[in-house]
RNA sequence: CGCGGGGUAGAGCAGUCUGGAAGCUCGUCGGGCUCAUAACCCGGAGGUCGUAGGUUCAAAUCCUUCCCCCGCAA
């Protein structure tokens, strides 16, 4: 999820002049929406036949290292494609819904938006707010369902259109659309994927709704997941104390942001790729890189039934007291291998990045960084 | 002018405070040992120490300019 340039362009294809000529005839459409994943659902909409008449986007707010204020992804592509963009710091204030009745459109589409959308507003659009959401509603409703279903170990996850109701993320559901979670999947990669199937079914319900053929279907009450809650820099650190697998998960969903994180040495230490190392059954450790991999529901199993086994018998290969070794302590260090204790298994870590430097693979870290075995890291 | 770390051989670092022959761990190339090895031993190549200027007998090291990378904060 690097540059919206690099995703865009492959949404944009088969795209068409938006038919200056005869707008009276095109449908009128008022996007909102702020971020990355925003800015690429209303870069679909630009090249579509739909006429995007004015974004609204959250006011600029001071961004970046140094000084300067920087535009939101939204702002940037509307600027682009020179439309008029809206930064209200309260949609809901009275002023703002009267703008949005003299435009009249025939849709609204919100994307990640960041404000809550009043009733008022709902009301206006012919054809309805239609909500463009990353997940498989009603799972992951909130703010980072991305991140969350990579987290949990979900094996798909997927897109929604829904019709917007006054609800968190709660409103009928107009068409859905499934992607699946590969084992190597990271919140950036999966956001890369997701974006343009978001495109394009938004684009396909549209069509659909205007066709009459639309059949929202109402959701269940309650969610299949907890609430998908909103990520910050401090929910990427590292809790050693949780089980090998749901770290090295939680490393990938949040990369590559906000990115798990640890302390070594009191210096903060990125985590951007670890694995689950495959302790094998004559007591020694032997790293998933060289083994195939354990399936996750293996390493349940063994977490739950044979935890003392699986922990004594990597133990059992180090030296002395090794008893008493805490989740996150150093327990092994070869070149090219850095291996941690965590709560339940232990976890390999392959990609770093300290403090003040770029990540790096783990052995380009271990050259310069000497780490020793019975070293802890955290705080 | 938000705070801070950093740019030294292909990689990651030390050396900078207390100027005075460019180092460590790897990689790489050649040779050796080994049934064998990401093991071990021997030998070699490879850096105008980010840029420009200044101070000095002498600058990676001190002063100034500019460029670039990164963490925090937002």
């Amino acid at each position: 999820m690097k540059k919206t340039k690099r995703r865009t362009s492959e949404i944009v294809m088969e795209t068409g002049e938006h038919a200056a000529g005869q707008p009276a005839l095109q449908h009128q459409v008022v996007f909102m929406g702020t971020p990355d994943f925003a800015s690429g659902i209303l870069e679909a909409l630009i090249q579509s036949e739909y006429h995007v008449r004015a974004v609204f986007t959250q006011p600029d707010r001071p961004k970046g290292r140094g000084k300067g204020v920087q535009f939101s992804p939204v702002k940037e592509t509307a600027m682009r494609h020179g439309i008029e963009v809206y930064q209200p710091v309260k949609i809901r204030q009275e002023e703002n819904v009267e703008l949005l009745r003299r435009l009249h459109p025939d849709f609204i589409v919100v994307a990640a938006f960041g404000q809550i959308i009043p009733q008022a507003i709902l009301d206006i659009p012919a054809y309805g707010c239609l909500n463009v959401h990353a997940s498989l509603l009603p799972a992951w409703r909130g703010a980072a369902p991305i991140q969350w279903s990579i987290i949990s170990g979900d094996s798909e996850t997927g897109v929604t259109i829904m019709k917007m109701n006054a609800g968190l993320d709660t409103g009928d559901i107009i068409s859905q659309e499934a992607v699946r979670i590969r084992k190597d999947e990271t919140g950036g990669s999966l956001f890369d994927r997701l974006m343009p199937v978001g495109a394009e079914l938004l684009l396909r319900t549209m069509r659909e709704i205007e066709a009459g053929r639309a059949v929202p279907r109402p959701q269940p009450e309650k969610s299949t997941t907890p609430y998908a809650s909103m990520l910050t820099k401090k929910s990427g650190l590292v809790d050693w104390t949780r089980r090998a697998d749901e770290i090295e998960r939680m490393i990938r969903g949040l990369s590559p942001w906000p990115s798990a994180y640890t302390f070594e040495h009191g210096k903060m230490l990125k985590i951007w790729r670890a694995e689950v190392v495959r302790p094998a059954t004559d007591g020694e450790a032997v790293s998933g890189r060289e083994q195939e991999k354990m399936n996750p529901e293996a390493v349940q199993e063994l977490c739950v039934h044979k935890q003392d086994t699986v922990q004594q018998a990597v133990l059992d290969s180090r030296d002395a007291d090794a008893n008493s070794v805490g989740a996150g302590t150093i327990v092994r260090v070869t070149k090219t291998e850095l291996v941690v204790q965590t709560g339940c298994g232990l976890l390999s870590l392959l990609e770093l990045q300290p403090e003040g430097k770029k990540r790096m693979a783990v052995d380009a870290f271990l050259r310069g960084y000497r780490q020793s075995e019975g070293e802890r890291l955290g705080r």
